[in-house]
DNA sequence: TTGCATCTTGTACCCGGGTACGGGCTTACC
DNA sequence: GGTAAGCCCGTACCCGGGTACAAGATGCAA
């Protein structure tokens, strides 16, 4: 009765190097309920699931999209019972706006940036007392969120 | 000779206030070196000069800009002794350039969030296995900056 | 002189996304 | 059955950019 060591699935370690994070990550990831717990031997070693390396690919390319742990979290819960969701490509909708918002602002940055260049002041302090400069010195202000100043660089 | 009320400058309520920060946030610069140690009240008390405001307009524009706040500090130092120093130009083409990759890396991913709204798949993980689905699995392993996976989302 | 607002300091905490460390256990191979 | 690699767990630390808190000192006006 020998367990012949015949154990299915993967050790940590083997998934961490087979989805390429690290072996703590794993750990992180269950803690925040993106990996659903796995299997243990006897011992209390983790085994999991060959489609556990599928569900740290989405995660990766759900980060890439731009979307938080915590997000990705909901998505994956969603995923689960899906019938009753919509929820990907609603989400996906709200989370492009974000992008293009945030490529709206990087647009205007990339804009001063320029324009710093072009001036080519080099005393930022002097410069921004005198008019030459076309630093943005003041806030943008726009009619968008403009209530929270911790917001202001996310 | 009773200290008739008679000190100039802004105490660090003021400057707080002019400057639209935190107070804790000045001492908080000081000790990054962003915002010179100022003169004091004979009681130990924070006496900023005028020119503090601009000071820190300028740090919140350049971090508008997109600098760290290190690299402000540096921005800052080499704004005082001027003449060793075409540093903001050179600076900012620098940065301009991060902007732009940055840019370009958000506008790939939101043709990818375009793409998976259109697929329209409610599924992640399933449809991850399936080749239905647009989502960039594989990370884009561009020839830039792909060796530390730490910088994947800043 | 009193009283309150403001300021001082050090220290600790927050977010998000992990990473590292140490002591002890399991597993696997020889 | 010995030994090394691998894994367990809890906890603490890292980054960047602040923010909060507590205890005590100052500033200023009435």
């Amino acid at each position: 009765m020998a367990a012949v060591s015949g154990y299915e699935g993967l050790r940590s370690g083997e998934l961490a190097a087979a989805a390429g994070v690290n072996a703590q990550t794993l750990r992180y990831y269950e803690r925040r309920g993106l990996l659903a717990e796995p299997e243990r031997t006897l011992g209390g070693h983790r085994l999991y699931p060959a489609e556990a390396v599928t569900v740290l690919r989405v995660i990766k390319a759900a980060q890439r999209l731009g979307f938080t742990l915590e997000e990705v979290a909901g998505l994956l819960e969603t995923a689960g019972h899906r019938h009753r969701g919509d929820g990907l490509a609603e989400r996906a909708r709200l989370k492009l706006i974000e992008v293009e918002e945030r490529i709206a602002d990087l647009t205007v940055v990339a804009g001063a940036l320029r324009q710093t260049i072009e001036a080519g002041c080099a005393d930022l302090v002097g410069c921004a007392q005198a008019d030459c400069c076309p630093i943005p010195f003041t806030p943008p202000a726009g009619p968008h969120r403009r209530t929270d100043p911790s917001e202001d660089r996310s």
